[in-house]
DNA sequence: TATGAATGAGCGTTCATTCAT
DNA sequence: CATGAATGAACGCTCATTCAT
């Protein structure tokens, strides 16, 4: 569940307990929050109440710190999707679900847009480390509401994936820019109608 | 039309022509593919063929290359609509050529993602000048398409306004991430038909 | 009366006149308020309603304002001078004199020093241009005063010269320090006392 | 009493030693020399044999630098006065060692004025940052040297402690502005005859 | 003469990263 | 493992000075 994926320090006695999960925490925070490039090190550092020179020690680069975060959002969107299909056996309620919890946040949002959408978009640009890695914050979402589209027994159901999760980020866009939560909120309802109203031979 | 709306010195004949202009376009290009944050003023300078110490001739300071940089997107903007109002007399030609027209760099969309799009997001972050110029860069195409909705006797314009764009916005995001150009293009049929289904009482 | 002492062009109708007396006055009045360091050639251009580029016409460089500022300062100082020697013709009354002149801006003083000290401080400090010059600003005032004292039949008068001129230039670093012009207006009373019991043989 | 007051790194044996404080005395000496304004931070850096980006640690910016200056002033004049205090029960005697120890760098005040009313002189102007620290360099010798007229019973003790002062600091100037450093020695036996002269209750 | 524009060296400052203990 | 200190390249920006007309 806490697997990082890469070689992190085995959480002995003398490791300080929860150290790295702090300097993650601060740094996913921090980078959501500013922007990749806005955010040093020393603010990480702070954030987490961690001394600065530490952090090389966690964590190789910079870079690493912004791979670590993008790990740490797939990791969290997967454990939403499995607590999804564990809370809802229906895939109109799954999907109806998804959203609810995505624009759960639309206060956030409205400041700082999409926690996956927006950490995407700067770091394509960036091209940080020729990662391939961050599109899965948009990839996995995108396949978990394709099979729930494919369970109701659509064919179309990558272009209904594609369509449902986009009307998430440009309403999520729009919401940001306009600085306008309740967008959110109206598309979600849009959204709910329209699951309803699909066929479905389940 | 192309008043710039700042001090920008006039642009008599002892003046090298275009050199405001294309510190503005190396900006614009430099800030879209690269970011805000990441472009250096020595970027700029490099790119328009302008020695470093000129470009505070032009501009005061980088904040001020930005809201320029904004202020252009707006009138292209601007220009692009009024084109589209003068080419096309139906509303909802108006609405599906808007479209093709936004998602026409889908190449580009598919490595840097909308120009509108992304740049609002990192400036609403950074919250530079506490500008509330960015978000007309997302208000004016949803005001635009609006009033095409209207003209199309549609009561609940604004609504429909908010999710043409935002499917632009949110396929765009969907672009960039998954490198994969021809979203847009299926997008753009989708709405195509959509469009066409539409009710209207003109 | 407005000689220069340096080749400055000849006051023709081609030029706009007293150009250079703006641009005199206004360096004057900055390289005190601001300092010589903090003044930029932009300041005194703008100051002096004069274009940037012109003001080489009419100095080389920047030390060459400065000189002339020194300059412009010194034949102020003679032309003080030149009137207490023809409005008062007691050398006690001269004497007093001159320190109500000096001490007259005391509220400028208190802002910003004495005019003559503070550029020569500045001045010998940075080493401009091996300038002798400025230290007239110290040495002409106590020649004259010199004199005074040496015309009531003061074998001192060099010592008592200095004394009274250092009692001033102290008076206004103190004066500024402090930011209490009132300094200068007691000094002022207990010099007064001090030459009106002062033995003469005149 | 060595405490410098603002947050400095601890001193521990982890530090170089004296590294601050041989930025601090690098500083010090430029900023007398050279003046604020011409001292870069390039300058202190190498003259103190610290790497430019290193100041940094121990100094946010460059007025940190300056304020810290004004500080290590305060502290050492006010050293000077307690070893006076200590070395001197007489006020006479303190009142003659104070005008001794100030002038006893003649030479270098011959060069560069008074290391305390230069200072001053040159930040007032500038307008550094609020600072009435500064004023301190020379309200701290005025109060200490009113209290040792009025230990001598004297009720005219302020003003005399500012005509003493203000002796002190005009002399400073005259022998910068002439390059006569001989202006002090004879100012100090001037103003130890009046001193020897003045009555006493004591 | 007059002037807007151009130029480049240098300024204060930041920051990812490394080092010594 | 931990940490204060060190480092240097680069950033945004300034400014005296020069240029072209």
């Amino acid at each position: 569940m806490t697997d990082s994926g890469d070689s992190r320090p085995a959480d002995t006695v003398l490791t300080r307990p929860g150290k790295r999960e702090r300097l993650l925490g601060a740094a996913a925070d921090l980078l959501y929050r500013e922007g990749v490039e806005k955010t040093t090190l020393a603010d990480i550092a702070q954030a987490a109440g961690v001394p600065l020179g530490n952090i090389y020690y966690y964590f190789k680069t910079k870079d690493a710190i912004v791979d670590a975060v993008v790990e740490a959002h797939v990791r969290g969107i997967k454990e939403m999707l499995a607590s999804l299909d564990r809370r809802y056996r229906n895939p109109k309620g799954r999907l109806k679900a998804l959203f609810r919890t995505l624009a759960g946040q639309h206060d956030r949002i409205a400041q700082y847009g999409c926690p996956h959408g927006t950490l995407c978009s700067e770091l394509e640009k960036t091209g940080r480390a020729g990662e391939p890695a961050v599109a899965r914050l948009i990839e996995i979402p995108i396949a978990w509401t394709e099979e729930q589209f494919r369970s109701m027994g659509r064919r179309d159901a990558r272009d209904l994936a594609v369509e449902f999760i986009a009307s998430y980020q440009g309403t999520a866009v729009l919401t940001q820019a306009l600085r306008e939560p309740a967008l959110l909120s109206r598309e979600g309802r849009r959204l709910e109608r329209w699951i309803d109203s699909l066929d479905t031979s389940e």
